[in-house]
DNA sequence: CTTGACATTGACGTTGCGTCAACCTTTAAC
DNA sequence: GTTAAAGGTTGACGCAACGTCAATGTCAAG
């Protein structure tokens, strides 16, 4: 098994000059250099060579990569901060896409976004300070976030639907309503209906 | 109104330096530059930096967003075209999250992790092809992502908190409680305290 | 022998600023 | 009046991981 530089690059789904990549900061040698330079590899840098690419898919860096691959010890840790990351990472996107598609459904109502929702987020910024003292710097961007992403209506919108949601409830406890399922499993379905609204919540998990 | 760069910087949480570069690659130039060179922005440039960075937040790059400014014309189909890329990123990092979870659940076991775990992987993309074809690929993303974003632990926390709100609301319906204040609104403070537990959901909302 | 495919090294381009460096102004304090 | 602390300016390099020429050498085939 002697590969050269391209058909290592095809088997391995990625390109030559990556390969040279790797090999010009010590990440993966060629395994044998020809006399007329060429770059030729066995099969143990193709195995190298996938835990690279398996590693890198996972994000690491490429000197993280190397750190790994060179002591083999524990790369739990790593791996344990790096999905921490990915998760933060991953619960921004989800707040992107649910933004980016508020702004569509405005846009294609004709809607003019951008004028006062403006001095909303300006509003909130100056708010933002003290919110953050008081809350957590954490706490305020994730909130924030997703209700920034809202145009007005929206947001007088979600707010009566809490309103209404939370009066229905204290309605059916203070009334000591028919015992049971009917009108219970009804404030549950709606329960979830509104939780549903919310960006990220599963539609299906019960 | 006649900001300086630091305090325009610290109104829009952005920095001195970004307000430089956004002013060196003509994306927003100061409403004035002084004698000395000082740059002074105006209310104007406030309000075009706020929709610069509104659009930075939906994920577009400088160039589109100038772009946008620039011809006020449909930012709809490029917006539409970044929220496709968008899913697809964010599907690559839930996918990119399992795998990682899995390779540390693996390591964790003392297994020799690397060498049919790729297979895994492999496997866990042939399997989301199929389900996003007969799913959808929007449901797909959009149902799947929070609650794999998660690991079995909190999956199994946040169904018991469910449950539990569920049962105790149930329970105060059914036992018809003490008509009022005390029990249903320390219900309400949990219920809002679960929710708050929801990523992007607002803390202070009432 | 020539053509075309594949190899080499070298070096600049990409994205959106962060981060010095070296220097000038304004403000507040002594 | 002097001085030190802030805050301003223009370069210019750094980063992450290669993509993308550029200029050139090598190999197999017609």
């Amino acid at each position: 098994m002697d590969l050269s530089i391209q058909q290592l690059a095809q088997l391995s789904g990625t390109t030559s000059r990556t390969l040279r990549h790797y090999g010009d900061i010590g990440l993966l040698a060629p395994s044998r250099i020809a006399s007329n330079g060429y770059r030729h590899y066995d099969q143990g840098a193709l195995m190298r060579l996938q835990r690279i690419l398996l590693l890198r898919e996972l994000g690491l860096g490429l000197p993280a990569i190397a750190s790994v691959l060179a002591h083999e010890t524990s790369p739990a840790a790593a791996l344990r901060t790096h999905v921490t990351l990915l998760r933060a990472e991953q619960a921004r996107l989800v707040r992107l896409i649910a933004s980016v598609e508020k702004t569509i459904a405005a846009q294609e109502k004709g809607e003019e976004i951008m004028a006062e929702n403006m001095f909303d987020g300006f509003d909130h910024t100056q708010h933002k300070e003290e919110v953050e003292q008081r809350w957590g710097k954490d706490a305020y961007a994730r909130s924030d976030a997703w209700w920034r992403g809202m145009d007005a209506a929206s947001q007088q919108a979600w707010k009566e639907r809490l309103a209404t949601l939370n009066g229905d409830w204290k309605a059916a406890a203070s009334s000591g309503v028919a015992t049971d399922s009917q009108v219970s499993s009804e404030l549950a379905r709606r329960h979830v209906a509104w939780l549903d609204s919310i960006p990220g919540t599963p539609a299906s998990t019960p």
